[in-house]
DNA sequence: CGCCATATGTGAAACATGTCACATACGGTT
DNA sequence: AACCGTATGTGACATGTTTCACATATGGCG
C-alpha cells in the first residue's frame, strides 16, 4: 500500500512541467516530501494574505488564481491547468499568498513544502534556473494583463482573452474554434475585469456578426481575424 | 589604469542588491564578465521586442521601465533605482524584451551578459535562489498593479501612487513629506495610467483640501492620514 | 414533472474618465 | 529682458462602462 503509494507520487511528479526533468536520483530524493492533496471543486485551496510555506503542481483538475476587491468584485489573475504549478511565489519568498487560490472542479495536487524544497533547490541549480524560468513566464503574462487593462477597451480585451483561451483550450471544429472550458458569462468578465452583462452585450453582438456562436455554452470563435481585427482596430 | 578599473568594478557591484550577497572569490570570478555602461537623460537602453542578452544594475541615475501602447500611450511599469536591477526576464528566459528602459536621468549602470552568467549561476544556488527572491518581489509589484487597475478608480490610484512614492523617495519635512524626485503630472499620469488633465485635476482638488502641497515642482503630502482615507473609501 | 436557483439577455440612466480647446505660468536660452 | 517651448490649470463635452432593474431561459433535483 505504502509502497504503491509511492510509485503512484513518482508516476505524478513525471508529469508536472517543473519536475519532469529531474534526473532519476533527484526525483527519488524529492518523492518522500512530496504529498498529494485533493480538493473538490469550488474549494479553497488558500486565500491571500494567508502564510504560504507550500507550493503545488496541477495533477487533475484546474485551479483559479483570483483576487478579491475590498467591495467583492473578482479579478481571475490566472488559470493553472494540469502540469503547471502555482504557489510558488509565497514558497520561495517566505512572503505571505498574494491571491487566492481555487479549486474550478475536482482537482488533485502534488504539494511541496518550503522546508524540504528550498535546500533541494541549493543543492539543484538546474531545478532552480528552471523555476526561474517559470517565474519569468508569470512576469510576462502578468505584464501583459497590464498592458492590456490599460491600452485596451472592453472589445479588444475580450478578444485577446477569447484567442487566449482557444490556443490553450481550443478544440477545431467544422464551425471554428471551441473553447473546450465552459465558463459563465460572469467567470468570462472576471477574467477580463469588466461586468457581466458588458460581457453579455458584446458577445450578443459579436453572435449577430457570426464572429462567434454559443454551442451548448461552450464558446465558439467562428471567425479568428475578424476577432483579430476587432483587437487591432480598437489598438 | 585596466587594474584600477577591476577594482573600480568590485566596488560598484557590491553596491547592488543582488552581487553584494556574493562571496569574495564568486564576485571575483564575475567581475571580468561585468561591464560599465553609461546613459544619458532620456537615452533608450532597450526596447520591447529587443533580444535581450543582458541584465543591469543601476549604479547611480534612475531607470525607467515602460510600454508604449499602438496609440502612442506610455505605461509606467515600474522604476529602478540605484542598486537594483533590471532587464533580468529576458536575460534569464533568453527571449524578447518585454518592455523598454530609458535612462530617466545620466545614469552609471552594470551590465551582465547572459553568455557569462548561465553558467555562473548554474554554479552559484545562492544567487539563483536570490535572483528567485528578485523575481518573486517583480510578481507581487505586478500583480498589485493589476488589482490596483481593475479595482481602485483614480483618486484611490493615484494615493496608493503618491504613498508608494513617498515610501521610497520621500523626505520629512515640517510640511509632511517631500517626494525627492520631481515628477511631470504627465509622468504622474503614466504611472497611474491617467490622463495628464486628470492628474491635474484631483492634485488640484487635494490642494484645496490640504492634503497635498506644490513646493517647487515637487509634491509634498500633507495629510497621509486624509490620502488612506481617499484610498479606503473608494475601496 | 415542476420547481428553484442560477445564468443569460437587454434597455435606461448614472457616472467616471477621456478628449478637446484653450489660458496661464514657468524655466532656460540668447 | 524678451522669447519660446514645455508644464500647468480648467471648463465643456463626448464616450465607454457600470449600475440598476427587469424579463427570459436553462439545468439540476426533489
Amino acid at each position: 500500500m505504502s509502497g504503491g503509494q509511492v510509485i503512484d507520487k513518482r508516476q505524478l511528479m513525471s508529469q508536472s512541467s517543473l519536475l519532469r526533468e529531474l534526473s532519476a536520483e533527484d526525483l527519488e530524493r524529492l518523492v518522500t516530501y512530496v504529498r498529494v492533496a485533493k480538493f473538490a471543486a469550488n474549494e479553497v485551496i488558500f486565500r491571500k494574505g494567508d502564510p504560504g510555506h507550500s507550493m503545488m503542481s496541477v495533477i487533475t483538475g484546474r485551479v483559479r488564481i483570483g483576487s478579491l476587491s475590498p467591495t467583492g468584485k473578482e479579478a481571475v489573475l490566472n488559470i493553472i491547468n494540469p502540469g503547471e504549478v502555482f504557489g510558488e511565489i509565497a514558497l520561495l519568498d517566505g512572503k505571505a499568498r498574494t491571491a487566492d487560490a481555487t479549486a474550478m472542479v475536482d482537482s488533485d495536487l502534488l504539494v511541496l513544502e518550503r522546508r524540504e524544497f528550498i535546500p533541494f533547490l541549493e543543492r539543484h541549480p538546474r531545478t532552480c534556473i528552471d523555476l526561474l524560468t517559470v517565474l519569468c513566464g508569470r512576469i510576462r503574462d502578468t505584464t501583459e494583463m497590464v498592458e492590456d487593462t490599460l491600452f485596451l477597451d472592453l472589445p479588444a480585451r475580450l478578444g485577446r482573452t477569447l484567442l487566449r483561451l482557444a490556443e490553450r483550450h481550443g478544440e477545431e471544429t467544422a464551425d471554428g474554434i471551441r473553447i473546450g472550458i465552459k465558463f459563465s458569462q460572469r467567470e468570462l468578465g472576471d477574467l477580463v475585469g469588466m461586468t457581466r452583462e458588458s460581457i453579455n452585450k458584446q458577445l450578443a453582438a459579436w453572435r449577430e456578426m457570426g464572429i462567434v456562436k454559443i454551442d451548448r455554452g461552450h464558446i465558439l470563435i467562428g471567425d479568428v481575424d475578424a476577432l483579430e481585427d476587432v483587437i487591432d482596430g480598437a489598438s
